[in-house]
DNA sequence: GCTGCAATACTCGGATACCCGGTGTCCGAGTCTAACTGG
DNA sequence: CCAGTTAGACTCGGACACCGGGTATCCGAGTATTGCAGC
């Protein structure tokens, strides 16, 4: 999986906080990552639809909608796409015994497995929302955390 | 997730058919995939203890248990290793605002979504044999085509 | 004092290099078979 | 006819190139602000 996934995260969590246009910049520098590459996940993920970017003086990214209404899969197909990991590549069609294209309208057993075993995972990314994120967090970190993000990102 | 791993679990449903060992350049030639590239696979395998490879003449590779003890799991993790897709970077212990490291004993909100899925992934394809394998396929294939298929590996 | 305009600075978006891990290949080490020779 | 030896061929195992996708970066397009000039 892209590294850029834990970023785009951390981004939707601090951008749930934020109630104005925060810049790839800022965000880059909240997190201590590369500017430069920050900026093309967030650009995936506007593509997506999960966040709308504002140019100009006071422009950034904002979330499009609600933080419990946005998933961690979404947010994971932005940045690594829907195409799933395993791709059957037919190989019961090849070979001197090959199995005739007539009999492969359903796809092979191992098709089968590696599409379940990844449903599950989507399923179980499905299931968490940036919501759900950040109220876990906010169960971890040190009172007072939350105000001091916020005046960072006023400054 | 790497192609071999496909080829790697056709190898295991053509060997739990085969009673006696079968070289790497026989599996190669039944599934016509590259038979150099495919010698790694089979290499990663009998290092992770799935077969069991004898050298010289009538040489070659058999199961070194039941299909039915075999998960594809197994061959995943033989494969591709067993480290998990996500790995956290501790993006909370960095930046001007960042956490204090003992506040971080226990993995973030992230990670531990991330590890959910990777498990429930995992479980998915854990509860899958080699046999199930076989069984499913022997129910779509042409009667006639296992035999064909062990002829085939005899000759 | 108010309004319209233009210059400015700030922001995003896509196009462009770089590098590492998977992909693909090869040759040498090891071993089982089998034929041959000597008793 | 049998046993030991040796030659042979076959097999695996690890080391070596190649290439595409993720990683990282930069500069141009676009826009809201803001300062200024004219009315």
């Amino acid at each position: 999986m892209s590294g850029g996934v834990e970023w785009a995260l951390h981004c939707c969590t601090l951008l749930s906080r934020a109630s104005q246009p925060v810049p790839a910049v800022k965000l880059a520098e909240y997190h201590d990552v590369s500017p430069s590459y920050l900026a093309k996940q967030l650009q995936l993920m506007s593509r997506a639809g999960l966040v709308r970017s504002t140019q100009g003086n006071a422009g950034g990214y904002v979330l499009t909608r609600d933080a419990a209404a946005i998933t961690v899969l979404d947010v994971v197909e932005a940045i690594d796409g829907v195409l799933p990991a395993f791709r059957c590549t037919e190989v019961r069609q090849r070979g001197p015994l090959a199995t005739p294209a007539e009999q492969c309208a359903d796809p092979c057993a191992i098709a089968k497995v590696m599409d379940s075993a990844d449903r599950a995972w989507r399923d179980s990314l499905r299931a968490v929302t940036i919501a759900d994120l950040v109220a876990d967090a906010d169960r971890q970190i040190l009172p007072g955390a939350v105000e001091r993000a916020r005046a960072w990102l006023a400054s």
